[in-house]
DNA sequence: CGGCGGTCCTGTCAGC
DNA sequence: TGCTGACAGGACCGCC
């Protein structure tokens, strides 16, 4: 599920939940996610407070009294639930389980195990590698002129540009759709010719990541909570998954092409080549 | 360095 | 109904 948008709204959903407690004891089921899981990570977790919550591009960090932060990544696939333990059952792909020390139950749960979790001192988190290239997150604000310029060195396309993290953080495959959608700018153009549009692009990423996050706070905190994706988002999309459905702007059927081996969904008539 | 393709893994769905 | 292949919201890695 994870885009920016969810991340944020797991992250809020935590943000009340989370800090000031401490992890009576975590339970590893499957420690073989994208990567395998941190060296003697139940004892380092063990009876530690959580002091905070944040997020940083799609990562949701957990800062720790003992200096270090829990980073964890849902990849595609990851959920994070909370569960009463009077009557929690192990679920298929529950892969581990944290046990707060107020009794509930948080659950880690990841079909794909694309998702990855990791333990890093938390002074030094934004030297972790896998933060340290990251660029800057859209909201509240971002740059254009920053983004001109990044847009201009690139010769490629700019949907999977739009997409690389180290360019902006935060924008996935639907919501690369469906700001260009937004911006009226077609997925196949050069990255370097939508520079004096960056200030468009800017606001159409913006726009669209807003509003995600505001509709999916109401149902999507619910995500955090109880065990329902029910696809809240698919409401919304003016193109993604909507291959030769009528353009809700002009009825033109809504095209899909591949780029970067993954699925492009535009509207030829609104998106008209630059 | 930029850009592309392959890869990790499981579930689901379209099509035969 | 059952099988097969394509595809899914991410991102790393290796290769040109």
């Amino acid at each position: 599920m994870p885009e920016l948008p969810e991340v944020e709204t797991v992250v809020r959903g935590l943000q009340t939940e989370l800090p000031g407690r401490r992890f009576a004891s975590v339970s590893l089921f499957r420690p073989d996610l994208r990567f395998s899981l941190p060296e003697m990570m139940e004892e380092r977790l063990q009876d530690q407070e959580i002091t905070g919550i944040r997020r940083r591009a799609k990562y949701i960090l957990i800062d720790l009294a003992s200096g270090e932060t829990l980073m964890i990544h849902l990849g595609m696939s990851g959920q994070l639930m909370f569960a009463e333990a009077d009557n929690y059952q192990q679920a298929k792909h529950d892969h581990v389980l944290f046990a707060l020390d107020d009794g509930r139950l948080l659950r880690y749960h990841d079909p794909r195990r694309f998702g990855m979790m990791v333990l890093a001192e938390t002074a030094e988190l934004s030297a972790h590698p896998l933060l340290a290239h990251l660029g800057p997150e859209p909201l509240p604000k971002l740059d254009a002129t920053y983004l001109a310029k990044k847009l201009s060195a690139r010769k490629g396309p700019i949907k999977p540009a739009l997409m690389d993290q180290t360019l902006v953080v935060g924008v996935g495959n639907i919501y690369a759709c469906e700001a260009l959608f937004l911006a009226r700018i077609h997925p196949e153009a050069p990255a370097f010719q939508t520079v004096d549009k960056a200030n468009v692009v800017v606001k159409a990423i913006q726009q669209v990541l807003l509003a995600a996050i505001d509709s999916g706070g109401s149902t999507l905190r619910d995500y955090v909570r109880s065990s329902g994706d029910i696809g809240y988002f698919q409401h919304q999309f003016q193109v993604y998954g909507r291959s030769n459905a009528p353009c809700y702007v002009c009825t033109t059927p809504i095209a899909q092409l591949k780029q970067a081996g993954r699925s492009t969904f535009y509207c030829p008539n609104c998106q008209a080549p630059l």
